[in-house]
DNA sequence: CGCTGCGTTGAGCTTCTTCAACGATCGTGG
DNA sequence: CCACGATCGTTGAAGAAGCTCAACGCAGCG
């Protein structure tokens, strides 16, 4: 049961049925509720941990409460990396989205792992590199984008992956979305409104139709307002 | 001379003689101008780069010419190494800020050491995650910090390097310190002169002295506003 | 059935950027 | 070695973008 799960997971791809043993014996399955929290910034990094179904957001939190998540997590995915090869706690906050079933990896025993196998370390170097290519577009985002160009961007990533390419499912609430693009759901609703308005999308709830594909990379670039 | 070059980076640690031999093999060694560049974003990544002296900035530009500055890398520090592992493209421009020497090695040599070297592959897995952990900081700082929290806290991150506790120096210009922090020089510039008349530090040049280290700690936690 | 979280809209305000002007500094070529 | 241009840094006034606060409808869930 837990093997079979094992092998599933893209990280893993590629070891040896010995490796994946050892990965059996030193795994802790986890059930989540909606809501529950996995971890806390600043809690000492035990180990790290792969979302089996379910999902789960990284997220910070400023004092005041407003809330920044760096990512949400699906199925198969690795979250809390960073933990194991550098720094004594973890940099931000993990909570399960829904009821979720997480594996946990403790530390010590998964550096042994990757020292051994070459194959399992450069998985790894891939997946950090490919979160720190999606760190730079999102401070790319922040920094140089207004929230429509960064929404208008979000969508046409999601058309990308959809392949249904012209309508899109909104897979977070909008306030999850608003967090998830640096601001807050107010802009945000009033954004769709206005996006509405001027004919580049069309909403209704969780599902948007992209009518006007051009305009809204338009926006993404800043070569256009709304 | 390469060899010994190649000793001092930390990145480098713990290898063998040979491997040593095998690194200065592949190694092709450049000389910049203050100026130049290095790459830009979306050229073909064909490998990455360690700085051996001078410094180099890691940036973004936006549509209207805006810069966010990712990293300033300075002697010993690899970039690009994310072009190794994933990507076929660089995500970013690089240039030199002052007459630079940097080592570029070439992806698929340096991966072939890699994968035969367990003590390599775990200094990059360092590596990168310390990286992630910067971005993280980097993106927590933009959507969560108003620009006088964002300056308190670099302020107090330079601190804590030099060790000479009150007292730091500004390695970069306050132009290169704006888009580092995600501002413009006239807003980091109003923002010093009024952290000068609330007593929070006092500023000649590029040198500042920390009066208020409580006081900034509080900025940069949003427990206190300018 | 009531409660809680989500989504929307309006009004007012804060922060930051834009545009413009100007002095200081730095580096370079004459 | 000086003079010049380019970059850097500062300040002011005006404007834009986004946030706060408040109110309210709505849906889902216990």
């Amino acid at each position: 049961m837990i093997i079979e799960e094992l092998e599933k997971i893209s990280l893993f791809q590629g070891l040896t049925r010995e490796h994946y043993a050892e990965l059996g014996k030193i795994v802790v399955d986890r059930q989540l509720q909606r809501g529950q929290f996995i971890f806390y910034e600043g809690d000492d990094a035990a180990g790290f941990y792969v979302v089996i179904s379910g999902r789960v957001k990284i997220y910070k939190l400023s004092f005041e409460g407003k809330e920044q998540i760096l990512h949400i997590l699906g199925q198969g995915e690795p979250f809390a990396e960073v933990a194991v090869f550098s720094g004594t706690v973890y940099p931000a906050n993990a909570m399960a989205l829904e009821k979720s079933r997480i594996f946990f990896f403790a530390k010590d025993a998964f550096v042994r792992l990757i020292g051994q196998n070459p194959s399992l370390s450069m998985n790894m170097l891939a997946t950090l590199s490919l979160r720190l290519k999606q760190f730079t577009h999102m401070i790319e985002a922040l920094s140089l984008k207004e929230v429509p160009g960064r929404l208008a961007a979000y969508l046409l990533l999601l058309s990308r992956q959809n392949e249904s390419n012209k309508s899109v499912k909104l897979n977070v609430t909008k306030t999850q979305l608003a967090s998830l693009l640096g601001t807050i759901p107010e802009t945000l609703s009033r954004i769709l409104t206005r996006m509405n308005k001027q004919q580049f999308i069309e909403s209704r709830g969780a599902a948007i139709t992209l009518l006007d594909l051009d305009g809204l990379n338009d926006l993404a670039n800043g070569l256009r307002k709304l």
